[in-house]
RNA sequence: GGGUAGAUUCCCGAGUGGCCAAAGGGGACAGACUGUAAAUCUGCUGCAUAUUGCUUCGGUGGUUCGAAUCCACCUCUGCCCA
């Protein structure tokens, strides 16, 4: 009997959030967040956290957990979100995934294998400066030569991706597209539903839009300046998020605080758009469109129901 | 009123007789993604009955085998002088 497995999707600002307390609420679930940022510690505003009295006293985990200098990843993600989901049926409850890190989402639901390999990242820094020195091309042909069945899927721009499937041949000897085609092929070991919240392409970028100018009329400048002095930079993993690395670039005096919110408005709707490719290629997705259901929330939360009642998920 | 610079495809902007449906950038749209994923990367963008045809470069008319590019007039905009 596979073990239940709600997951609420969605691309940001499309209202994941309140909407995932109040279906814990009705079925007596716990929240883990799937989502990249709101794991850090005092980055608050610019990752949109839920705040402690939003939670309704549902139990959230992988929120707040981790400091913003700490390595933060895929890896460490699934293992926390395993042991946690773990704790939940313990507790008797049914864990809710919810966030819009769909590479998250899918490291557990299909419960890939990333544990071959030690966390030793020289390899991955020297390839970095064979990059740079002899350029990606270089790279890219190397790739060639020992995984030909990645070189061909890797754009020989994507670096990073191109570093990866080399230092998973080294590190494994065997190619990553021969594991990662072992992984695709798997079947999920839970009974899930996986939800993907949506809204109308336009009226989802003009919430995007609204939600950055009211992160700054929060104090998202402060937030980030705090961090500033606390001794995160741009280097850092979690800095990268939207609304700390513009906004730092603005502190940092590179760009103006106008082309700051210019930028980051912009390129919020690009991940909205990039969060959307995903979970349309994701199999076994219930959309659940809001304009459909009138933006009604009652009408939403009963179709979810409905939909986890099928799957008997909940009874 | 006089002078002067300009008006280019959704936007910015290059193009100054044929190789121009028109560089480049932005935006929009689409896609990839299996240890940085709020990251990284790719494609596409006048219309169509689509290896060809049609309509575009402020408007009208003209020169030419051929015009976004040259000429005339007109309209609008910026700047300077009154």
């Amino acid at each position: 009997m596979k073990r239940p497995l709600i997951i609420l999707a969605g691309p940001t600002a499309v209202g994941k959030t309140d909407l995932s307390v109040k279906l814990a609420q009705k079925i007596g679930g716990s929240i883990i967040s799937a989502d990249s940022m709101q794991v850090y510690k005092y980055m608050d505003i610019g990752s949109a956290k839920i705040m402690p009295e939003e939670m309704q006293g549902i139990p959230h985990y992988l929120i707040d957990e981790f400091l913003p200098e700490e390595e933060f990843n895929i890896v460490v993600f699934q293992k926390k979100a395993k042991q946690y989901m773990d704790e939940i049926y313990a507790a008797g409850r049914i864990p809710i995934l919810a966030g819009g890190t769909g590479f998250y989402i899918q490291s557990v639901l299909y419960d890939i294998d990333f544990s071959v390999e030690d966390a030793d990242t020289t390899l991955r820094q020297q390839l970095e400066a064979l990059a740079r020195e002899k350029g990606s091309l270089f790279l890219h042909q190397r790739l060639e030569q020992v995984d030909p069945e990645s070189a061909k899927a890797i754009h020989p721009n994507n670096v990073k991706r191109v570093i990866r499937a080399l230092e998973y041949y080294e590190q494994n000897g065997e190619p990553i597209s021969k594991h990662n085609a072992e992984e695709k092929a798997k079947e999920s070991p839970y009974n899930f539903v996986y939800f993907v919240l949506n809204d109308e392409r336009n009226h989802l970028y003009e919430r995007i839009d609204k939600r950055v100018d009211i992160m700054l009329e929060k104090g998202l400048l402060k937030e980030v300046e705090k961090l500033k002095e606390m001794g995160y930079h741009k280097g850092m993993v979690s800095m990268q998020g939207l609304g700390y690395k513009e906004i730092l670039a603005y502190l940092d005096g590179e760009i103006t605080l106008e082309e700051a919110v210019y930028i980051l408005k912009r390129d919020t709707r690009h991940f909205a758009k990039r969060q959307l490719t995903w979970f349309r290629r994701e199999e076994d997705v219930v959309w659940v469109n809001k304009e459909q259901f009138a933006y009604n929330e009652e009408k939403i939360l009963d179709s979810m129901l409905l939909e986890l009642k099928e799957k008997k998920i909940i009874q």
